[in-house]
DNA sequence: TTTACTGCAAACAATTTGCACTGCA
DNA sequence: TGCAGTGCAAATTGTTTGCAGTAAA
């Protein structure tokens, strides 16, 4: 990952070798992770690192959009890295815990609906759930 | 709230006093609340009443989908009243946090880029944020 | 009368914070 | 060299659970 594009992950600050890893960590995710599973992925580069420091890493990577919160797993936030710049959204595997990005569902004018009830919508969020690629052979044979 | 309804919104569970304030103050609340709100609520009608009956109660509620889990405010799950049984998602204020129900934004045949990528859809959530009318006036001076 | 529901308090787990130290810019 | 970032551990805080008592059905 080069220098610049790590500086501009945590919006300028300071970038350490900890946070090198932790961001790299993310990026290394082939799914949705915990702040749990990215710290032990970050120790296996950087042993010794604080979880604290990874609440703290993540907390920066999260506010520059680096990483996103994405709903929660047994009461631990999941969050993403996500890979486009522009407005997309989440499939998430219910089986496996992947989660993709899909575009945009919503035709122009699919909210006017809440524009009607008087609300001035400022953004949107979907969130579509079903089983990936991997999971939905064996996916409909449990379900 | 009618008895039947009551029994029907616990699951068939016994109605107790405590359950009935509960599920009274929640459909009383005019947006969004977190459990501890409830409980306040809940307490001013039946003092005395435990964090732990309320928090039973609201999965008991949950399950039967006469409450559902939408997000989470300052670490805490935010749940609102679902008024209608059919398929709809929630319009939030992000001034003051009131939710609305709304129609479902998704034409059919909306998710076929998911189904192209190979996902199996199960379902969906739509959220859409904005500022409610009592909120737009002054929302858009300060925003 | 049965047993689900309740309240209390302890247990838990995720996340945050204080503080002295370290190392990037 | 200054201060942002770090690690540790203690503190917070939302939520769950065990248990004995109470009341709904």
């Amino acid at each position: 990952m080069r220098e610049e594009e790590l500086t501009a992950a945590f919006g300028g600050g300071r970038v350490s070798a900890q946070r090198r890893a932790i961001a790299e960590c993310a990026c290394g995710m082939s799914s949705a992770f915990t702040i749990d599973e990215l710290a032990r992925a970050a120790a296996r580069t950087r042993p010794g690192i604080g979880v604290a420091t990874v609440y703290r890493a993540v907390a920066a990577l999260a506010a520059t959009g680096f990483l996103e919160a994405v709903g929660s797993r047994a009461g631990s936030t999941l969050y993403i890295r996500c890979a486009y710049d522009s407005h997309h959204h989440h499939l998430v595997c219910t089986s496996c815990g992947a989660v993709a990005e899909a575009a945009c569902p919503l035709a122009a004018g699919a909210l006017g609906g809440a524009e009607q009830a008087g609300y001035v919508v400022t953004s949107h969020e979907v969130t579509i759930y079903g089983l990936c690629p991997a999971c939905a052979p064996r996916g409909s044979e449990v379900a």
